[in-house]
DNA sequence: ATAACTGGGACAAAAATTATCCCGGGAGGT
DNA sequence: ACCTCCCGGGATAATTTTTGTCCCAGTTAT
């Protein structure tokens, strides 16, 4: 496959990325069917006409099933997708890219084709990675710890419906978020508890409350009783956000917001705030799972992508290696390119 | 491999096309180099201005060479066109023309891309393969029998020079054949035994001689001790002519000709006649191995292409099974045609 | 010398691609 | 039962790309 990709990148390079764009086309349509022509130029920031050419080719084949609701890929369309992103991951060379990654930070890296800020349909790539890894190894007995975010609420929608995990208990890593509900941690994992079939606890505890309310409410036996099985958890699957956007999402003050930029804060994970060095530079008080409890977890499980949120994530594995990084292109290339910057 | 050539054809099959093309451009100026622009588009039969379009292109992939003298491919050409030959193989979905044509003949079928009526390089590409499958089982004390023809002459050209087989004995399958000096049996023996750095013994006969000459030639002693080899050959590569084309070849008088066509012959190999129902219908008088001998031969291997003459490959794979039957795109689709119409 | 090649450049004609409309129809919300 | 919105498909004109066909200067083999 991988020679076939280079041989093909040889022998034709315009090749490649009609083969791509195809595979971007045939990936939106599939993640926002059933979907109309205009609405498809719109999100692929592709000229209608061309779209429809290209759109046409792929009804001829097959792939596409179009009527007047909109279009749709067909059964063989679905089982192309995922033959094709494999195949593009070689064309674009990202096992090239994976393994110097894999270099520098001596973790496992996955990579799926495109940029999630340009792109909202390749978060479900990467939420699809993830839990294909993380079904690789799952067993019976595994606590499974989640955070929020909107990749992250991707990965139980991605996930089919298993049986044979009864005894997996997943849990959010941390407290509310006070974001929107879809995007918290307690929603996705009682989803993703849902998918596998498996048991679930939640954890509702507010951000920021002041020391000594927080003590009280941990102290609740039954609060209590969950932040143990959290911090014994096995696995860990979390994401990694800018620290500006983070901090906005929860609704900080402006002031907070400002403070917490000028420590030169670029990332955001579990509540914690990263300069570029990887050194915390703001805690979010909230229940759950530290920072520092993650080196006693077996398994870290690092998911983020879009370019722009490349320094974060760069920033979040200078303080810890994580077993696996799942990411995408344009932030793996970023990544690479800010890394070769500085050496 | 496979896999990705469905794949391509399925999400874009215009690119098949241009791959095909390009290896068809990329094959042509290595077996014709240095050749210019122009005299390129007429062996090719494509317009000069497209066909200059895909040669800047090959030549900024670092393909090509090309100087005032003409065009070559470059090393890395070189190593592309073997790798891009298996492509095409699966692309143009010749795995699966080959598997039914073994199904039908049941004897090896190896097919290269093309049609060697219509482009002569294709004649390479067979000959290679036939110099490749030749290589993969000779051994040391064989004695080679071979015929001639234009793709049997390439054969030599397309072995490489080797060591190790200095007890190889390489023979013409029949006395000379009134063609060409290039293209008998004789010079083709003779350069096949010098590139194997093997032994060879040759045959001078005339065909055609009256039953009285005939015989005091062959009881010459040193000719009767070349036909005794022959015919205890381990291994036969024969090429497979049109009747009519061979008759004329042959410079066969104008009634004979009329004659041999009239009794429905369309095939002819080592001098024998056959019609398409795999009967011989005359016999060309010459000394050598006779298809009769064919039967206590263990390996035998048909060479022949060129969708022209897919008739005379049926009829004489009627006749009979050989090891193996190399041959090109273009009569391999006709002879399944040809089976198809009459099943 | 000269004839027959070579690649590269130029340019008008033709073809394909592009952008941008409009139209009739069905779905979903009201 | 309506009304509105979005759907695919068709049409058209402007624009870009591709095509065919020259000529030219240099190189090589005769």
């Amino acid at each position: 496959m991988e020679e076939i990709a280079s041989l093909l990148k040889k022998i034709a390079p315009e090749v490649a990325h009609v083969i791509e764009q195809r595979f971007d086309i045939l990936k939106n349509i599939y993640y926002n069917q059933p979907i109309g022509r205009r609405a498809l130029s719109v999100v692929l920031s592709l000229p209608e006409r061309p779209l429809r050419t290209e759109v046409k080719r792929l009804e001829e084949q097959g792939l596409l099933e179009i009527d007047p609701k909109g279009m749709r890929v067909s059964q063989e369309g679905e089982r192309i997708i995922a033959r094709l992103e494999n195949f593009v991951y070689f064309l674009k060379g990202l096992n090239f890219i994976a393994e110097r990654i894999k270099g520098k930070f001596g973790c496992e890296v996955i990579i799926v084709p495109g940029d999630s800020d340009i792109d909202e349909t390749v978060k479900n790539l990467m939420a699809k990675e993830a839990a294909a890894y993380l079904r690789s190894f799952l067993k019976n007995g595994d606590i499974v710890a989640v955070t929020g975010g909107t990749t992250m609420a991707q990965i139980p929608k991605n996930m089919p419906r298993l049986t044979g995990y009864e005894d997996v208990l997943v849990v959010p890593a941390r407290g509310g978020l006070g974001e929107r509900v879809e995007l918290q941690a307690n929603t996705i994992a009682e989803e993703l508890a849902g998918r596998l079939g498996a048991q679930y606890r939640l954890l509702y505890v507010p951000d920021n409350l002041g020391p000594e309310a927080m003590e009280s409410v941990t102290n609740e036996p039954r609060i209590k009783e969950v932040i143990t099985l959290i911090r014994r958890a096995d696995i860990v699957i979390h994401g990694i956000g800018g620290a500006e956007e983070m901090a906005r999402r929860r609704g900080l003050d402006e002031k907070v917001i400002r403070e917490i930029l000028e420590s030169g804060a670029v990332a955001e994970a579990f509540g914690y705030y990263f300069d570029c060095e990887g050194r915390i530079v703001y805690i979010t008080t909230s229940a759950g799972l530290s920072v520092n409890d993650l080196k006693n977890i077996p398994k870290v499980i690092s998911v983020a992508g879009g370019s722009k949120k490349a320094s974060a994530i760069r920033a979040f594995l200078k303080y810890l290696r994580p077993n696996a990084l799942i990411t995408d292109e344009g932030a793996a290339r970023k990544l690479l390119e800010l890394e070769g910057g500085e050496k």
